[in-house]
DNA sequence: TTTGATGCAAAATATTTGCAGGATA
DNA sequence: TATCCTGCAAATATTTTGCATCAAA
């Protein structure tokens, strides 16, 4: 039996905010702070809040529909994209692209025979220093 | 690890301020953050600052006496060991055990064939539910 | 004596939350 | 209509910084 009756996933609605938040984060494609989205998302609606981004940043991801991506000493970020992968930061700028290819399984089961433990996150970060991103930012703001 | 020799590095002094904070670190042998640090000093030096601590922290990393571990969404952790290595982290009370056994060279090397990039820095964390590491409360902060 | 370090407080960042009113299903 | 969501502001939490004073070399 479940425990659960009490824990009810509440309804989830669809409100101009959200929508506007994930096509802000799926039109931008690439990994956007809270305050970024915010930026963009006022251009449509220019009386959100930054709260309410907030709240639907951690919504979407909590349902699965955008990733987040917890950066080890540097704000948080969403991306469109779902599927696990490595990142590669900027040690100037600090904006990260994905690293796809990169092998994740064999480590991962390295760490699980290690510990003994069953895996359930993961974070891989790589950081090199200006890997051209640097000169992104008129065009990142624009979109 | 940033690399950036520029400019003459100051004088480094040894207080015993900073002397207490690398020893707290030291006895603790494990991954302490500014603030855990700052309750272990106290109790030797009841006026140091938590101020004095974080520029510590920061000044021992930089000298490379002790190891930063920037933790993807979450605090800023310190520890004594400065040789590279991946973290477990708990799901439930977000403390980190080192696992110095996983591998990452050749993890880097696929990082930097894939980019094209000398890879000067990586992030490597793991997270498994809780992993023994929450009923040492008490053990911790007693140490 | 020079200059780096300290303690304190205030500031800067980043994120969360309480609440009253508004929108959605 | 029942709740979920929003905007706003205030609250948190973490880390940094300005400054006058202190102390190490």
């Amino acid at each position: 039996m479940e425990v659960s009756e009490n824990q009810r996933k509440p309804v989830f609605r669809h409100t101009v905010q959200r929508e506007a938040i994930l096509r802000a984060l799926q039109k931008a494609g690439c990994h956007l702070t809270a305050d970024e989205v915010y930026e963009r998302v006022r251009r449509e609606l220019p009386r959100i809040s930054l709260g309410t981004v907030y709240r639907n940043l951690e919504t979407l991801a909590a349902r699965g529909l955008i990733g987040r991506v917890d950066l080890a000493g540097q704000q948080r970020r969403y991306e469109a994209n779902t599927a696990e992968h490595a990142h590669l930061r900027c040690a100037t700028c600090g904006r990260i692209i994905d690293l796809p290819a990169v092998e994740l399984e064999g480590i991962k089961r390295e760490a699980e025979e290690e510990t003994g433990r069953k895996i359930t996150g993961f974070n891989l970060e790589f950081t090199a220093g200006c890997i051209g991103l640097c000169e992104l930012e008129a065009d990142e703001s624009a979109e």
